[in-house]
RNA sequence: GGGAGCAUAGCUCAGUUGGGAGAGCGCAUGCCUUACAAGCAUGAUGUCACAGGUUCGAGCCCUGUUGUUCCCACCA
């Protein structure tokens, strides 16, 4: 039989992973005598590398996929990138600026030219990083978000909307980055605290005397149009109806009454600007106020701010205020701690402003978005997960679709020059179709990335085209994806999914948490704390990668990534190679073909064969839940601690034991069950570490192509006598070792043992006579008549007991110290008493016997007997010291 | 302002329906035992944040407090 090599290597991933795909097994046909199982992936942007945050992501992916895939199902998992347009096109921008080239200098043509170079380059990249992660997705169909049938997709999904009067054109105030210098949706904004000021100013009042109001963005008075005070305020009633002046324009604005105006805030004065201020904009609305646009695009004041045109926000605030101080209008500043609106991107504090653009409108959308979740077709891991969806979706405005960017997919809006009528096609109509001029000029603007995202579900299965795959894959089961993607991502794709396919394009979600770094900050590019994965899987290996990221850590919640955890992982690896090495190196005969019955099998084999059968059950049921870690580690513990440590130390002797080749049969059932259990324990990790474990299983079954497709592993062994007698055998060399170690006696010295307990048991220690003396390092080993209370020891000096559930077994030797033994026995004494003492008080509880559960009540009778026969024991003990 | 999570060993974190507190790392001690020193064995370490409550019984359920993290949000 092949070998395995004695140190495991890493290095050969890449071997292994090219093999895969030369073998094309990762490639989803549609084959409709079978069931589809899909996985969407998020497909991860082009603005630059991956760190291992998007790594975990995509582990828990391949491992869900891979799991699948072994059980049966024909499964997909398409991967692919997204164009980013806002990241990309300001990443591609800020590169050309070292150059000393600008976006105007080398044009539309010139800069997509640009942008295609650099996603050539970075999805290039991020393709080879996702292969070294192992991930098993299918190659051959992979997309981006710009290419042939996505776009025709996005315009497709645009011209529907659009007839179905789902998207609109209009001017409405929207978020602006003055930076960016595009629109972005609300969801882009985010809300950061800051210190800043609260600043005071008074307006001359028409009628005499002035009004003070309190603002913290005083350059936005420029474009003020009224100013407002609350309809029950008794300080202002009076001034209702007047106009006050704007000293810095020479402007005259109406005071107005309005509910929104709080009393108690400020001054209870509010000036309003409607083309500034989401607020002010609905004032504005309802007292029917003109809107004053002040800012330029790039946030500098435009010609309507007057002497102060052509100003920085900033520098105009300044001024401003140094000119109320000189009109002697100012009043005072105060500090103040306030939630600024700024762009996610770039950190620019947004301004808001009134423009012309492209909206889709949300309410009808919406709904049936809302209605899959309650009605439980889209379900939420973890649970309260579902509630930010909801939120969101509840209180979801219209969604701004325009970008005043390159890089994207251009809006196929075509204006008539003519009569100016909005055609709206996917390709350039000859002529407008209400004037018929053909003089047409399509719309400057793309749109919002998220926009094309939203298909992505069904637009990489060739939709709008009825393929067969879309038929066959489509709605897809599961999403894996952080949570802050929930609003961007996860809702849009839910109501176009519902809209256009008529469904929701999958059903479960699964959020992983954020991955920090080992301060617990966030990996982020500014502060250069990201972790490639690819620096890791050259130290480590992938599979370790992979093991370390979904063990020790609950996967919905944020994550630390500490380095030394790897090294846990590594060691795991490290002992499932040896451990399999052991295997194969005592496989001189060909396993498979043995015959072994169940008679042929001893209580050994039989003990780890059923917790073999509860371990597949357990690790199945869990990764059916999404509990990965606990999958992870309930695999880890079983093929460590009971296969490692016991079931093959237990078996040694066996193995070693090749006097009758041809008929002996225990030889021969060790060797069979320790092919089963390994080759089992490979299949359960495979998920979790793909690489070692097809380099073992392929090692290990030389007709076996890969492990890849190897059935999930479930067994129906139950052998609950023989748990219990391993457990004993477990307890009897623990205790010796621990006695062992107390009473001072060295390691090489070997132990006279002998045993008292009922025939069971006395069998089964004699079945194990050699392993349990090489584990215990026991000389000889006897059993007595479990009925002699005092086997005879007496030709010894001293002697000590280690008491098992069932039996006791009698330690002797020569040089045990009896003043020790003394004190041992007096501490065990009063550890037992204090037992009794426990189940006795417990047992007399009126209340526990009355209202706790049965087996509870006859657990506690057990233990209490069990206990009193200890004690027993353990004075006999100290009586025959 | 609204909502959610977290607080358990020196560190990083598990703990599914309430029924005697766990893992890994680290630490201590002893072992190169013919798969593995990246290993084996044994051990020590906890007012389960604090204060109440429900219960025969609370790390777990309820109320409040403190600390901390995150999300949402148009108080000028």
């Amino acid at each position: 039989m092949k070998q395995l090599e004695k140190t495991h290597d890493p290095g050969v991933e890449r071997q292994i992973y090219q093999r895969w795909q030369d073998q094309n097994y990762f490639h989803a046909k549609v084959d409709k005598a079978r069931k589809p199982y899909t996985i969407m992936m998020p497909p991860p942007n082009i603005t630059g590398v991956l760190h291992v945050g998007h790594a975990l992501n995509n582990i828990i992916q391949d491992i869900l996929i891979r799991f699948k895939r072994m059980q049966g199902f024909n499964v997909l998992w398409l991967p692919g990138t997204d164009h980013a347009s806002i990241s990309t096109e300001a990443k591609i921008v800020a590169k050309m600026a070292v150059e000393g080239v600008t976006k105007a200098d080398i044009g539309r043509e010139g800069f997509l030219e640009r942008a295609w170079a650099w996603r050539d380059e970075f999805g290039g990249t991020i393709v080879e990083q996702l292969r070294l992660l192992g991930l098993s997705c299918d190659w051959r169909r992979e997309r981006f978000t710009l290419d042939e049938g996505l776009s025709n997709a996005v315009l497709e999904t645009f011209i529907r909307y659009y007839n179905k009067g789902l998207i609109y054109r209009g001017e409405k105030l929207i978020n602006w980055c003055p930076h960016c210098k595009t629109t972005i949706s609300d969801a882009e904004v985010e809300h950061e605290d800051k210190d800043g000021y609260m600043y005071y100013f008074k307006y001359p009042i028409e009628s005499g005397g002035f009004i003070e109001f309190a603002t913290t963005r005083p350059e936005t008075m420029l474009g003020d149009t009224a100013i407002a005070v609350h309809p029950e305020d008794e300080r202002y009633t009076h001034l209702v109806g007047q106009m006050a002046k704007i000293p810095v324009v020479d402007r005259q604005i109406p005071i107005i009454a309005d509910i929104y105006v709080e009393k108690d805030f400020g001054t209870g004065v509010v000036k309003i600007t409607p083309a500034h201020d989401p607020n002010d904009y609905e004032v504005g609305e309802r007292h029917n106020l003109a809107k004053i646009n002040i800012m330029a695009d790039d946030g500098t004041i435009n010609a309507n701010g007057g002497k102060y045109a052509g100003l920085t926000r900033e520098e105009c605030r300044e001024r401003i205020i140094e000119d109320f101080k000189t009109l002697g209008l100012f009043v005072k500043t105060q500090n103040i701690r306030h939630a600024v609106g700024a762009h996610d991107r770039c950190h620019t504090v947004m301004e808001p402003l009134i423009k012309l653009q492209w909206f889709v409108t949300m309410k009808d959308l919406a709904r049936p978005a809302l209605d899959a979740y309650i009605n439980g077709k889209v379900r939420f891991t973890p649970a309260r997960m579902g509630k930010v969806y909801a939120h969101w979706l509840e209180n979801i405005r219209d969604w701004c679709i325009s970008r005043q960017l390159w890089w994207g997919h251009r809006i196929p809006a075509y204006y008539c020059q003519e009569c100016g009528h909005i055609n709206v096609a996917i390709t350039k109509p000859g002529q407008c179709s209400k004037c018929g001029c053909a003089d047409l000029r399509q719309d400057e603007d793309v749109l919002d990335t998220w926009f094309s995202s939203a298909l992505w579900p069904f637009s990489t299965l060739g939709w709008p085209e009825k393929t067969e795959e879309l038929e066959y894959f489509y709605p897809t089961n599961t999403l894996v994806t952080a949570s802050e993607i929930i609003f961007f991502w996860v809702v849009r794709m839910v109501f176009s999914g519902i809209e256009l396919m008529g469904e929701a394009p999958f059903s479960d979600v699964i959020i992983n948490g954020t991955v920090r770094d080992d301060l617990g900050r966030k990996m982020e590019k500014s502060l250069g704390n990201g972790v490639d994965p690819i620096k890791v899987i050259e130290q480590y290996g992938a599979d370790a990668l992979r093991l370390m990221m979904i063990t020790g850590n609950a996967l919905d919640s944020d994550t630390r990534f500490i380095w030394p955890r790897l090294e846990v992982a590594r060691n795991f690896l490290n002992k499932i190679w040896n451990a399999a090495r052991f295997v194969m190196m005592h496989m001189d005969v060909d396993v498979p073909t043995l015959d072994i019955t169940p008679q042929k099998l001893t209580v050994a084999d039989k003990w780890i064969l059923s917790l073999l059968a509860k371990t597949c059950a357990n690790v199945t049921e869990r990764i059916e839940a999404f509990d990965l870690v606990m999958a992870a580690q309930i695999t880890y513990d079983f093929l460590w601690d009971y296969f490692c440590d016991w079931y093959i130390e237990m078996v040694k002797p066996r193995l070693y034991n090749k006097e009758h080749d041809k008929d002996n049969d225990t030889r021969m059932s060790a060797l069979w069950t320790l092919n089963t259990v390994l080759t089992a324990g490979l299949k359960l990790l495979h998920p979790f570490v793909p690489f070692i474990t097809e380099e073992i299983y392929t090692t290990l079954h030389e007709n076996e192509e890969t492990i890849m497709f190897a059935p999930w592993p479930t067994f129906d062994y139950r052998f609950e006598e023989e748990e219990q007698l391993a457990a004993r055998f477990i307890e009897a060399v623990k205790g010796i070792r621990n006695s062992r170690l107390q009473n001072g006696i060295a390691p090489s010295q070997k132990l006279n043992v002998a045993l008292a307990a009922d025939k069971t048991l006395s069998d089964f220690f004699a079945e194990q006579n050699k392993s349990f003396n090489m584990m215990a390092g026991v000389g000889t080993f006897s059993i007595v008549d479990a009925s002699d209370a005092q086997p005879d020891i007496s030709a010894k000096d001293t002697a000590t007991t280690v008491v098992i559930s069932g039996g006791v077994l009698h330690i002797s030797l020569d040089a045990v110290d009896v003043e020790k033994e003394k004190k041992r026995l007096e501490k065990e004494k009063s550890k037992i008493t204090n037992e009794i003492e426990r189940c006795r008080s417990r047992l007399s509880n009126e209340g526990f016997i009355s209202k706790a559960p049965e087996n509870l009540i006859a657990d506690e009778r057990a233990k209490l007997a069990k206990y009193e026969e200890m004690l027993v024991k353990v004075n006999e003990q100290s009586a025959r010291l």
